[in-house]
DNA sequence: TTAAAAATTTAGATTAATCTAAATTTTTAA
DNA sequence: TTAAAAATTTAGATTAATCTAAATTTTTAA
C-alpha cells in the first residue's frame, strides 16, 4: 500500500486537475501539501517510479489510471467519514474536515464498505460534494458559482469550493447552507458584490469572493 | 502530540508492565512491537527526553504519569472503536483487532468522547476488557485464567488473553464466547487438559494453552 | 567469586520525507 | 529573437525510525 504522504499527495493532485485530468505543476502542489517544490519534486519520482503518475521533468503531472483510482478511493473514505461525524456524532459541517484528513487513511476495504452500508450509501458529503461508489464510479452534478450567476437567475446551494470553517461559519451565519434556494436581485457594479433572496424572505449581500465559493444546481 | 511509532511503544510498555507499574525489559518491548533491542533502545531514550517514561540504563523501563495517561488514552480509543466496529458495523470480534491498531492513533478528544456517547458509554469492548472513562479512570474486574480453576469451580466467561483471529475462531466454534457460564468437570493429569460443561449442557476439553487464555469472573 | 551467557547499548548505515541554496530549464515580454 | 524572470530540479543536509555487528554491562551458575 502507499504511505500516509504518497497519499495525501495524490489527492493533492487528484484536486488540482479536473475532470479532464488535465496537467498538474510542481508548485501548485507545493502549495496545497505545505511544502517546498524541491521536496515535491522527490516525491514527484518516487510516484511515478510507482506508476501512479505521468510525469515529465519540468512539464508537470498527471494521475495514471491506478493513480486516479487510489485517489478516488481516498476521496470515497474521506467523504463518507465526514457523513458519518456529521450524521452519527452530531459534529457540525465546519468541524469534520480535519478529522476526516486524518481517517481517510485508515486502510481496509470492508470497513468503508461496512461504513457506506452504515450510513445508507449516501450520494453526497455534507458539504455537497458527491460520494464515489466502492467501484469508484460517481456522478458529478453539474454546478454553477453565484458569481456566475446573472440578476434575476433562480437555483438551489448544493456544494462549497472552500471548506475552511472560518467560510463554513460564515455561510451558516448567514442562513446560506445546502438546499437553500436563491435569487440574485442585485449585483453591485461597484464591487461585484451580490444581493440575494434567500429561501424567498431573507434578503441578503454576500462579496464576490463569498459568491465565488457557494455552487448551485439550476 | 506524540508519533503513531511513540504511541505504540507507549501502549506496548503499558500492557508488558501490569497494574503495579513493574519495570519492562527491552527485550520484552522489542517482541511485541516487532522491531529490535538496538531500535528500542533509541526509542527509549527519546520518551525518556519527553519524560514519558522512566529509563534507567540496562535496568528496563516504567511509565512516568504522563506516559500512563497517554497510554490509557490509546487503550481507551482502541477498545471505543472495537465497540464501534462489531455492534454499529457488523464485524466479529476475531476481525476487529487490527483495524482499531490503526483507528486508535486517530487524534481529536472531541471525536472520541461523542464516539462514548454514541456508543451508550460501554464499559467493556467485544473481547471484555474494560474501557477507560474520559479521566481515564477504569474499574478492572477480577479476572481468573480458566487453568487456575479446580475441578468442579464455576465461572462465568469474561475476558480473554489472547485476540489473534485464529484464536478466537476457536473460542466461537466450541460455543465458549463472552458471558458463558462453565463448570469445570475434570482436570487430566497426563497434559493439563481440562473438560468442562459450558451453559450446563455441552461438553468441551480444552488444552491448558487455550485455558490459559479464557478468563473468568467467579 | 568469577567466567560464561544473556541482555542491552553503541557505532555506523539505510530509507522516507523534508529543507535551503545553487543550478538548470522553461516561459515571458521587450 | 533573446535576455530576464519564473518555475523546476539537483546537490547536499537533517530528522525519525529502523537495522546489523561490535562493545559493554548485568545476570547466571558453576
Ligand atoms: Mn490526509
Ligand atoms: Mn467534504
Ligand atoms: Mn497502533
Ligand atoms: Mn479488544
Amino acid at each position: 500500500m502507499h504511505s500516509f504522504t504518497e497519499e495525501n499527495y495524490l489527492k493533492a493532485i487528484y484536486h488540482l486537475s479536473d475532470a479532464n485530468n488535465t496537467v498538474v505543476s510542481t508548485n501548485s502542489i507545493a502549495e496545497v501539501t505545505n511544502t517546498k517544490a524541491a521536496s515535491v519534486t522527490d516525491m514527484l519520482k518516487k510516484l511515478a517510479d510507482k506508476k501512479l503518475i505521468n510525469y515529465i521533468k519540468y512539464q508537470g503531472v498527471t494521475l495514471s489510471n491506478t493513480g486516479i483510482q487510489a485517489a478516488v478511493n481516498i476521496v470515497r473514505k474521506h467523504r463518507l467519514w465526514e457523513v458519518f461525524l456529521v450524521e452519527k456524532l452530531g459534529f457540525k459541517w465546519d468541524e469534520v474536515h480535519d478529522i476526516a484528513e486524518e481517517l481517510e487513511h485508515i486502510n481496509s476495504a470492508s470497513l468503508i464498505d461496512r461504513l457506506d452500508d452504515f450510513l445508507g450509501n449516501p450520494a453526497a458529503d455534507p458539504h455537497g460534494d458527491p460520494i464515489p461508489d466502492r467501484t469508484g464510479t460517481f456522478v458529478h452534478k453539474k454546478l454553477v458559482k453565484v458569481s456566475d450567476l446573472k440578476e434575476g437567475q433562480t437555483g438551489t446551494i448544493s456544494g462549497v469550493n472552500e471548506h475552511s470553517s472560518l467560510f463554513l461559519k460564515h455561510l451558516e451565519k448567514l442562513g446560506l447552507t445546502l438546499g437553500t434556494k436563491i435569487t440574485i436581485s442585485d449585483i453591485i457594479e461597484f464591487d461585484g458584490s451580490i444581493m440575494l433572496i434567500a429561501d424567498k424572505t431573507k434578503e441578503r449581500t454576500i462579496s464576490r469572493e463569498v459568491a465565488k465559493n457557494i455552487l448551485v444546481i439550476l
